[in-house]
DNA sequence: GAGTGCTCAGTTCC
DNA sequence: CGGAACTGAGCACT
């Protein structure tokens, strides 16, 4: 594999370094492509790594004349909510001066006290286990209980949460309670998550073990939210939703509900009641369009709803008309007052069809209404809503995608179909709509680590005795029990809990290679696109929604030591390190203390053990994940998995998604920092990155 | 303020 | 795979 060094850009070359640089763009090395290129290993390499491989000539390429253009939006500078201490107010955008902690253990014991007091009635201090049985051993009547109970309390709590004081380490702040932001509503859909997770995972686990099961983990999670005051945004409001952004997308209906969205858990149309001076009248709020009931969505920026109401009277078996009444009268009346309704799309997700998925499609405003006959006769309420100017393209730049995806439609400065050439199977598409740049600096494309080091701290595994696939809750099973007894995922492969480190079945485990521990390994399952930002060089990003806790890819490369970082620093900087040994900002991606009760360990510490540093260099060898920018408010973070391959374990870093990530959103992780005095090698020649992330967290530079 | 009716969910079962 | 059955949460309205 020749390297040629003379076509690169040393941005270090005519710059002080022991000045923070002005990192522009990040990637900037110029393209060095091969005048040949084939694609000469199959899709699954054995070991080691393909002997070679690069993009196809560019002038080959034929770039798409008079395309459609699109504005899409891909900038995702948003915020961790996890960073669980509530700020007491908002800081102002003073980007460049937020001071920096300097420890990676995690804070939130000491400043964050659990609110007492407020204890559920799943709260009773028990184990994970005890917890359980313990429900187990009460039966259906307990449930009936807890119910009966929740029902009773909810109303009550719902508003007393957030004001009480004790309650806001789990809680939103108070002042936040009726009218959001975008970090209480971040908060809320990771805490909501996070803890519908681990009902799944509780339920999973517990289908070898009882018969009771926890339906319904989102209403569960939704509920013990509601109880903790976990909620924002509500009071009810027509119009934008603070803290919420047109394309944001949600996974189920309560997460609507939760963040003040669209407030009926099942209703098509949110509407409530308002005192226009003495008169009272009613308007809509938003509606929830999911493709049933033969609404319209053939032009994108206008929505043909159908009014509610059955049309056929079961009690006396009559072919009835929708009356004007309740949802159908509140959008009549909207009309009327020109007032506008959000206007949320749901669609089937492709990859996962028994999901269903949410976008936040913007404002909308009611230009007409009639009614129909429908099939059975009666009469049907039609409400034509066109979409107000000026919004960023959501729901049709999903549809968009859609047609990249099937390949009937072309699309501007669109380079390359797979730039994996075929390693992953979903292709990696090229695209630069910014620029004449070509493509990224010439390297070879891997989807795992070469040269690893073995592990020390854990002696090879023997691997478990599973047969075809590891069963959660199957404590036999010795993958299971070095991860504590937790299977690290749920059934459709989301991971459910940050942890110090994550034992994945390797080759030496009886399981099959589709066994649900192996996450980690099986490369790609979004499609994701190399494309060039404006001004970070080139950035990774997705074209399909990403589930909170997906996993996104490994950091493929070179395992290197630490001698050898220097060396490049000195020469060619390497801007493809990925360093374990870094300070990161602490984070929580785990649910909170006190929401369900469980007393599960796995809340205990997102610190992760890692005995020596890892050191990857994608330089010369990589994956998409080579190409993830930094950002202080990432939607990606980086997670050690352990598995073992030849008798020997090894550590792998693995990416997941930190919340849901909307289709063309640009994937982002922290790169962490290396402390001034502590750098390998001379510090005066540790280069430190200005930070062009935009976030309002923005601590000012990287690496 | 407790109860009822209604609803573009989400699962499971057949 | 597709529809039916089933259990639902939250809201307006009574």
């Amino acid at each position: 594999m020749e390297e040629n060094n003379n076509n690169t850009v040393h941005a270090s070359d005519s710059v002080d370094k022991s000045r923070i640089v002005e990192a522009k763009p990040l990637r900037s090395l110029a393209p060095v492509l091969p005048n040949h290129i084939q694609s000469c290993f199959p899709a699954n390499y054995p070991s080691g790594f393909p002997p070679f491989c690069s993009f196809e000539k560019p002038r080959e390429i034929p770039i798409p004349k008079g395309v459609e253009e699109i504005a899409v939006d891909a900038k995702t500078a948003e915020e961790i909510p996890g960073s669980a201490k509530e700020k007491t107010r908002e800081t102002p955008v003073a980007a460049n001066v937020t001071p920096i902690r300097f420890y990676k253990s995690s804070v939130d014991e000491e400043v964050n006290p659990r609110g007492g007091g407020d204890v559920n009635l799943f709260s009773k201090g028990l184990n994970c286990d005890e917890f359980v049985d313990d429900r187990v051993k009460r039966g259906a009547q307990n449930i009936q209980n807890c119910k009966e109970f929740l029902k009773r309390k909810k109303n009550k709590k719902t508003r007393e949460a957030g004001v009480d004081g004790q309650s806001s380490s789990v809680g939103v702040n108070p002042s936040l309670n009726d009218d959001g932001n975008h970090e209480s509503v971040n908060h809320v859909l990771m805490t909501f998550d996070s803890v519908r997770r681990r009902l799944c995972q509780l339920e999973d686990s517990k289908e070898l073990n009882s018969s009771l099961s926890i339906k319904r983990a989102d209403l569960r999670a939704s509920n013990s939210l509601t109880l903790k005051g976990v909620k924002t945004n509500l009071r009810r409001r027509a119009g934008a939703v603070p803290g919420i952004e047109v394309g944001d997308i949600f996974f189920f209906r309560m997460e609507m509900c939760l963040v003040g969205l669209h407030g009926q858990s099942m209703g098509g149309i949110d509407y409530m009641s308002i005192k226009d001076g003495s008169k009272e009248d009613t308007v809509a709020l938003s509606v929830v369009s999911s493709g049933v009931y033969g609404d319209d969505t053939e032009d994108n920026d206008v929505l043909v709803y159908s009014g509610q109401g059955e049309n056929f009277n079961k009690k006396d078996k009559h072919v009835t008309d929708q009356k004007l009444q309740r949802g159908n009268l509140a959008l009549d009346r909207s009309a009327q007052r020109h007032d506008e309704v959000r206007v949320i799309r749901g669609l089937r997700d492709a990859t996962n069809r028994s999901a269903k998925i949410y976008m936040y499609d913007g404002l909308y405003k009611i230009q007409d209404s009639w009614i129909e006959r429908g099939k059975s006769g009666g009469g049907i309420f039609k409400y034509k809503l066109v979409r107000l100017p000026g919004q960023k393209s959501a729901f049709a730049a999903w549809k968009l995608i859609q047609k990249w995806k099937s390949g009937s439609a072309s699309r501007n400065g669109f380079i390359l179909a797979d730039l994996s050439n075929g390693v992953e199977s979903i292709p990696v598409s090229l695209v630069n709509d910014v620029d004449d740049e070509r493509g990224p600096a010439f390297f070879t494309y891997f989807m795992s680590l070469t040269k690893p080091k073995p592990f020390g701290l854990v002696q090879p595994s023997l691997g478990c005795n599973c047969k075809a696939s590891c069963l959660p809750g199957d404590l036999n099973c010795s993958c299971i029990q070095r991860n504590e007894g937790d299977f690290p995922y749920t059934a459709n492969s989301i991971l459910v809990s940050r942890k110090p480190l994550i034992h994945e079945c390797g080759t030496m485990c009886r399981c099959l290679p589709n066994c649900k521990n192996r996450v980690s390994q099986t490369g790609l399952k979004q499609h994701v696109e190399v494309f060039k930002t404006r001004d970070r060089g080139w950035g990774l990003r997705t074209l399909d929604p990403i589930r909170a806790g997906s996993f996104i890819c490994e950091y493929a490369g070179e395992v290197i030591d630490r001698a050898k970082v220097c060396q490049n620093d000195e020469g060619d900087n390497d801007e493809y390190i990925f360093d374990t040994s870094r300070i990161y900002q602490p984070f929580k991606w785990n649910h909170d203390h006190g929401l369900l009760g469980d007393g599960s360990s796995n809340v205990s510490s997102e610190d992760y053990t890692i005995p020596s540093p890892l050191i990857i260099s994608a330089k010369n060898v990589g994956n998409v994940g080579r190409f993830m920018n930094h950002s202080c408010s990432p939607n990606v973070f980086w997670q050690p998995v352990l598995y073992a391959e030849n008798n020997q374990s090894f550590l792998h870093i693995a990416f997941f998604a930190l919340k849901h990530i909307p289709p063309m959103a640009e994937l982002t992780y922290d790169y962490g920092f290396v402390l001034a005095g502590h750098a390998e090698g001379s510090s005066a020649h540790r280069r430190k990155m200005k930070c062009l992330c935009e976030s309002p967290k923005c601590r000012g530079f990287f690496g």
